[in-house]
DNA sequence: GCGAGTCGCTTGCATATGCAATCATATAGC
DNA sequence: GCTATATGATTGCATATGCAAGCGACTCGC
């Protein structure tokens, strides 16, 4: 009825959900942000020049460009974002992280590695890991610009 | 810096975005629900009885109880689900897919394969594919009920 | 340079969702 | 039985997000 192709979107969905989800309370309750901001402030430090256009943001996060304008008031008003203006373009905005975002992102990102562990420690073998590595590597859509 | 583990989750993450992205788009102009409904619709087929509560509705799906009674309410109206009341315990108010639920769920469900084509197809081996749903049942939280 | 069209950002409005409070029902202790 | 506690569902309020409109700035063709 359903195909190992379904099977395995479903699965796919179900496991990010769960993950997710677990990850959302201890990020609001031990580092007081959410997961999009952690995302925000990930994209920021893996991107080329450690900022971005707020469209840029937007398409890599798949939120609409209102959403980033939203989520950065509050992160700027707390210190853990700046915002700085293209030389040339005036109409870009480029989101920049502070040294309070950097602090904030790498605290943030022991929590994200510690769940990371309980999800596949002790359920998948080191060589399972580098397969699973490979697929999600060529999963990911198109020739966007990554997290990992 | 960052450990297999982290980047697995990093891309998990990623992976399942891109995709509910994409089907929520074909899912609202195609069939007129969120991904989210269609999830619920796919919770009640494979329950046991066909039908569940909506506190079991609410674990499931990661979400809180309010929500369920908020996304129940314009379904119940455009006659996808209907309401059943608990012989036993008063306070349980089941949630059962109509057919015209059913039928929608399975216009949604070729949607949802066909994308799911587009997601492996090309881009993994058949042996690639077993060994993806083998570790993806795994990881898969806890003892839960799952769609797949 | 000038106007038409495009692009990036923001804002108004509508929808979606979580949390806490509330209500109705069920269960346990006595 | 009666009360205290627990559970399921709903509702009020606050927050988050998308879409469409609006505004300012850039680009292209002339």
């Amino acid at each position: 009825m359903t195909d190992l192709y379904t099977t395995n979107a479903l699965r796919l969905l179900q496991v990010a959900d769960d993950f997710r989800a677990g990850l959302s309370g201890e990020f609001s309750a031990v580092h007081g942000i959410s997961v999009n901001e952690f995302l925000l402030l990930l994209h920021l430090e893996r991107s080329a020049a450690n900022r971005l256009p707020r469209v840029d943001l937007a398409r890599r996060m798949h939120v609409s460009a209102s959403t980033i304008t939203r989520m950065a008031a509050p992160m700027e008003k707390i210190g853990l974002i700046d915002r700085e203006v293209d030389d040339r373009d005036a109409r870009l905005v480029f989101v920049v992280a502070t040294n309070a975002g950097r602090a904030k992102l790498s605290e943030a990102l022991s929590t994200f590695s510690k769940r990371a562990g309980y999800l596949f420690d002790d359920r998948c073998e080191d060589e399972e890991m580098e397969q699973f590595a490979s697929m999600l590597r060529r999963l990911i859509a198109g020739p966007g610009d990554t997290l990992a």
